[in-house]
DNA sequence: CTGAAAGCGCTTACAG
DNA sequence: CTGAAAGCGCTTACAG
């Protein structure tokens, strides 16, 4: 359990002395050989692990310039990209170099980051930053076993206990957003938002209910509407809210995307923003910044983030204490053209 | 000059025979030792490289997964967003592993070529894709020398004679846009290009002039203007063409950030496009989708530009022998909400 | 500046 | 399944 800092290198002769077998049954062992007794194996793998025994190749390997993977569930979007500078920018300032691959385009499976992490103890891997993506708990156990420093952007779902994750004050956010809404006088507001599950979802959600709640402003769940983070689903959350007897004056929408898809079909329809409908986004891409009219959006700072996430990666594998499991770092609601005092 | 596909290893003793110098003397040149005369030196690199050695370090990577790095200006556009896509898609596909660095990021001096071959030769490196920089030809000579594959997209300078480049069809391209404007009866069209000596920038423009010609339209020197592929530029682009005593009906912008620049810029002086100003933009990414119009724009293959690129690289680095050393991959025009006939 | 000799770390081949 | 012995490839220390 402990992190070991090698020093000294250690010898494959010195771990048969350790666990009194002979260098030759030490060295199957370290090439997966067949030919070595299940308990014999066990013993030798476990001093190996806690010797911090590095083949020659790793400890060359080792001497290079470090190299951080980064996992994308996608690089599709503004989001993905701006974290990706951060990521970048950071790397080249700190000298490592960056090893990137979307799980989106994974063989069938998705992410094995099992076999991954095995691979990345053998090349000598300083971390891995894994971006906005669903894992399993029993895979990012993989890496804490074999002492790999992993640090989660955004997870969509809760990562266990101590992994470290670095995120947005997405609660603060979700709040600020209902409370612009709330001060232009609207008082039927919805919420438009991502995946259910999603951690951050629910982060804004909450905020934004916090934020009603608080000015004793009711709000019934038809004015939750879950989806996904994409445009099309603003489009169809838009027409969704539309068939309601009373449907809303401003809309809160969990991502820019979303409410760039709002934003069209509210324009197919006829209908204007700001002036017949409130909108405010999530995010603070240039998605935001770009679309007519410019949304009103809550700027979460992803190229901070990024640089956030790679050099907590670094101070772990430094074998640093970290101060904390969570990182947020603070949004910013930027108010543009989307938003306007409700009509009558 | 051969490249050598070392199939059994060659050992350092081997070398030592060749040259008729002694086993240590052959790795004090491997290890890069002061105390070798530099006559012994030279013949026992040149041995090496003749024989294709690799020290056990090298042997061990090259067991591994290969790995392509991937050198972005900068990872700031849907354009490397795209292209991004499109090498790690191919990448999974052929089981070989994105090494990612952005220029934009590098420390003072910018690409420093030479010190990174040395350095990709160290490490094993399948080859290197050049995303859109401008680049020294002395320093695409080191991976030459040094037998490293090559290629660069849509090189901002036109590359040494046989260093291989993939591209879009952009004279092609220009001329398709040109035409679609002429063929809705604008006879004044500008070209509101990027930087001057971009290749690809002056084959969008020779595609724009071939059209033009070819129905006898004039246009003078006043109607193109050159300056950069950004947004802030098709502001002032407009600006300038507006100053003209006869401005023209129609914008045919160099890329799409420069035409949602010249649309910002319209929208705040009131010019109605497409009613008072018909806009062709270029490259076809989710910019031209999602702004407002959405743009007609000459569509460039991105993802597939990426795709070829590493599917090249990789061809280049298993020996195969080249068809060209040229791919252009077809443009196309895509008709929107940006273009309608002249007013009048 | 060079190389014979010794040595290091790991692996292989094989007897038990 | 294990390990003594031999061997491989490279490096180190040092005599010339």
């Amino acid at each position: 359990m402990t992190l070991t800092t090698t020093g000294g290198k250690t010898t494959l002769a010195a771990i048969a002395r350790l666990t009194g077998v002979s260098a030759p049954t030490v060295s199957k062992v370290v090439n997966g050989r067949e030919d070595v007794a299940p308990q014999t194996r066990a013993k030798v793998l476990a001093a190996l692990e806690d010797a911090g025994y590095q083949s020659p190749g790793q400890r060359r390997t080792a001497a290079g310039p470090s190299v951080v993977e980064v996992a994308f569930d996608s690089v599709n979007s503004n989001y993905s990209l701006t974290v990706l500078n951060g990521i970048l920018d950071y790397a080249a300032e700190a000298g490592v170099e960056v090893m990137l691959s979307a799980t989106q385009h994974a063989p069938a499976g998705g992410h094995d980051l099992s076999r991954r992490a095995q691979r990345m103890v053998d090349e000598g891997r300083a971390g891995l930053i894994v971006v906005t993506s669903a894992f399993a708990e029993a895979q990012l156990m993989a890496f804490r076993r074999r002492q790999i420093p992993v640090v989660v952007i955004d997870p969509l779902n809760p990562p266990p206990g101590d992994v470290v994750s670095v995120g947005a004050t997405n609660w603060a956010g979700g709040r600020a957003a209902a409370e612009h809404l709330l001060d232009l006088g609207h008082r039927r507001i919805a919420y438009l938002g991502g995946p259910k599950s999603a951690e951050c979802n629910q982060a804004r959600l909450h905020g934004y209910m916090s934020a009603l709640m608080s000015r004793g402003i009711g709000f019934g769940p038809e004015l939750v509407i879950h989806g996904n983070f994409r445009a099309e689903y603003g489009v169809e959350g838009l027409s969704a809210l539309l068939t309601m007897p009373e449907p809303p004056t401003a809309i809160f929408a969990g991502n820019d995307a979303i409410a760039v898809g709002v934003l069209r079909e509210a324009r197919r329809r006829g209908i204007r923003v700001p002036e017949d409908l409130s909108l405010v986004g999530f995010d603070g891409t240039t998605l935001a910044e770009d679309s007519v009219p410019a949304l009103t959006s809550v700027a979460q700072p992803l190229h901070d983030m990024g640089r956030a996430a790679l050099r907590t990666v670094l101070r772990q594998a430094r074998g640093e204490q970290l101060d904390s499991h969570r990182v947020e770092l603070a949004t910013q609601l930027v108010i543009r053209e989307s938003t306007a005092p409700p009509a009558r």
